[in-house]
DNA sequence: GTACATTTAATGTTTATACATATATTTGTG
DNA sequence: CACAAATATATGTATAAACATTAAATGTAC
């Protein structure tokens, strides 16, 4: 459905229409994904962390490190590494060399629930694949285009 | 930037990196409107309910109405109404013939802050300008295949 | 080495969102 | 007409985000 229809709004021109387009999107995707993670108790930011996490395996992330890789740089990444070790699924230990920094780690519990997730993460990806190989190509190209300074 | 550097990340297709793009953009594009929103004391969802509400002109528009255009459809639009009332942007009326729904319609005081607002719209969004007009039009089709079902 | 600035993370507080439930009204059915 | 079902909006509550402030450790200038 094209932007237009799907809230029923007009735009006064293609800027504010692809401005408007990508939130709208950004906004469908995140239903779809806060719907999938809900049911292994996680929201799409928890995940984003773990994932995060599992990428700098076996070396740890100092919290500012994690917060530069994070898609959504403005949640607080504090409490957001709280919550998920209060579920076990990431260690805190205060860095050696700077006491100031503390080394996230994902643990065992987590990396197994990545595990278990893993599969249907792909499936969840097929429901969004109506672009073709060339199309995600170029849709990559233009969103980097567009954010440039 | 490209996404990859971005967030230092890899992924392990192109539909994952569209996703996160579109994802990432779109807290880039929201950080900026929020920046900007806040000088007038507004949130861009209440900018968006007042801009909605402006586009009905003169004719009210009932909660769902408002609902169903919204680009973020999970907020909470009573609540984000009452703020706007309590702001006395808005009006809200019990709708005569369904006493069920409330009939919402922007407040002259509303439609000044848009007023004041809109030249200083038109120059935010030059700073997301950096694509030609083919390539708005590209990337406002590839969005909108994007979401097909 | 002390004083002061800077960096890193956590916390307090206000505001907003997510989700379920409640309230009021209308519609449909026997 | 009575009453259940459906609909429109509001509200309660828990959680999360936004923003400023605080606390601790480190770096720098003198």
């Amino acid at each position: 459905m094209k932007i237009e229809e799907a809230i029923q709004s007009r735009f006064q021109n293609d800027v504010q229409k692809a401005v408007i387009n990508v939130l709208y999107t950004a906004s469908f995707i995140g239903q779809q994904q806060q719907q999938f993670f809900k049911k292994f108790n996680l929201t799409s930011q928890q995940y984003n962390v773990l994932r995060i996490l599992n990428g700098s395996q076996p070396n740890p992330l100092t919290v500012a490190e994690i917060i530069s890789r994070m898609i959504d740089k403005s949640s607080n990444a504090s409490r957001l590494i709280d919550r998920l070790e209060k579920k076990s699924l990431v260690e805190r230990r205060i860095c050696k060399k700077d006491r100031r920094q503390v080394d996230v780690n994902i643990s065992d519990k987590g990396l197994q629930l990545l595990a278990d997730i893993a599969p249907h993460i792909e499936q969840m990806e097929r429901t969004f694949n109506q672009l073709s190989p060339g199309e995600l190509t170029q849709l990559n190209e233009l969103l980097d285009k567009f954010r440039k300074p």
